[in-house]
DNA sequence: CGCCGAGTTGAACTGAATCAAGAAACGTGG
DNA sequence: CCACGTTTCTTGATTCAGTTCAACTCGGCG
């Protein structure tokens, strides 16, 4: 898959956007690759780049009185960036590690902001992109409060059905929100 | 305090706009008054409406298991909405209801679109607004996650020193997500 | 073969929920 | 302005889901 396609996809998903500024964007794009278990975004740095995942997947986590807490999943097709850092001007509490060998589209959230000055059809795209995460976040909140153990982890399986197969249980137990040893007595109960 | 005021002080905090654009905007909005405990967004609604409120209180809140949660409250200079039907097209899970006797500006999302069709900086302050809730929602995740009863409350205080003159200790035990009797005796020790 | 990290299992513990009863505050009409 | 009923909040006793800590199993890999 080539650069245009991929942003074309994007642009399908969120917002349209002139071929000119299609053509600008892919100039400012990087494509990275990662071998598994690397750490490509470390707690504290002010890292302004997002990531747009075409193989592979990667985590953001943080450390929580030393325990590693896994804050998102990002697969094929999905986006993934140091949240706080991005989007504020504040370091980051947050790694970024790829799980997989991967391979990333990476863009600079300066660069964004300089196309967007001249196309605000971008602006749109970023707003939509936004939008999307904070309503997942919204169903996330409702999601801790109000679920068993049980529930959340028959939910996850149904929004990533491969997950299992791809990621360390461990990591699946933090994103939900218990221990290790609860998401093991969980799935024995299941199979 | 007048429109223009209001315009004023929303754009210095998110994003500027230009004079046209602002006056545009005022001749969109309406002053609303309600009643302390009118509900003036019902669940299952499409509503495309967001408030900014100028004097009182207002919570969103939904239905889980019949029990009344509230999941946002907004005071002075804060805006509310229901935020799944205006972001989205679901019906809302989330009704409103006014804490105290308030008056509110009303925008639908119509009007928003039409206006930044021509005015490319309200894409742009729409985007930081969505932004800024999104963070507030990472914050609420970690908070949820990992703080004692005790530390949500102390937490909220901090974020709202007035709430407890104003609003009941049943919405605020529901939106820390602990029960009515969790939350006053976490209020004992403290006091 | 033996080590090592990942996952499982067991037993004891704990923070908060639930259920139930009572106290305090609130506002509404006489 | 007081009395009464309703709503809001507190307190107590019990229960429970999930944590913690510790030991054990399993599978892969040098």
């Amino acid at each position: 898959m080539g650069l245009t396609e991929i942003v074309e996809s994007i642009q399908i998903k969120y917002a349209s956007l002139s071929t000119d500024c299609i053509n600008e964007l892919i100039g400012q794009l990087q494509i990275r690759s990662f071998a598994k278990n690397e750490i490509f975004v470390k707690e504290g740095q002010f890292s302004k780049k997002a990531y747009f995942i075409i193989t592979g997947s990667a985590r953001a986590y943080y450390y929580k009185n030393d325990k590693d807490v896994t804050d998102w999943f990002a697969f094929e097709s999905e986006f993934i960036c140091p949240i706080v850092s991005f989007f504020s001007d504040k370091p980051s509490p947050h790694y970024i590690q790829a799980l997989e060998d991967s391979t990333l589209v990476e863009i600079s959230k300066e660069a964004i902001d300089k196309l967007a000055k001249t196309h605000c059809e971008l602006e749109s795209l970023m707003k939509a992109i936004v939008t999307e995460t904070m309503l997942k976040q919204q169903k996330r909140i409702s999601s801790i409060l109000f679920y068993s153990a049980e529930d959340k982890y028959k939910q996850l399986l149904e929004e990533y059905p491969t997950i299992l197969s791809r990621i360390p249980l461990t990591h699946i137990a933090s994103h939900l929100g218990m221990t290790l040893e609860t998401l093991s007595r969980v799935r024995k109960v299941q199979n």
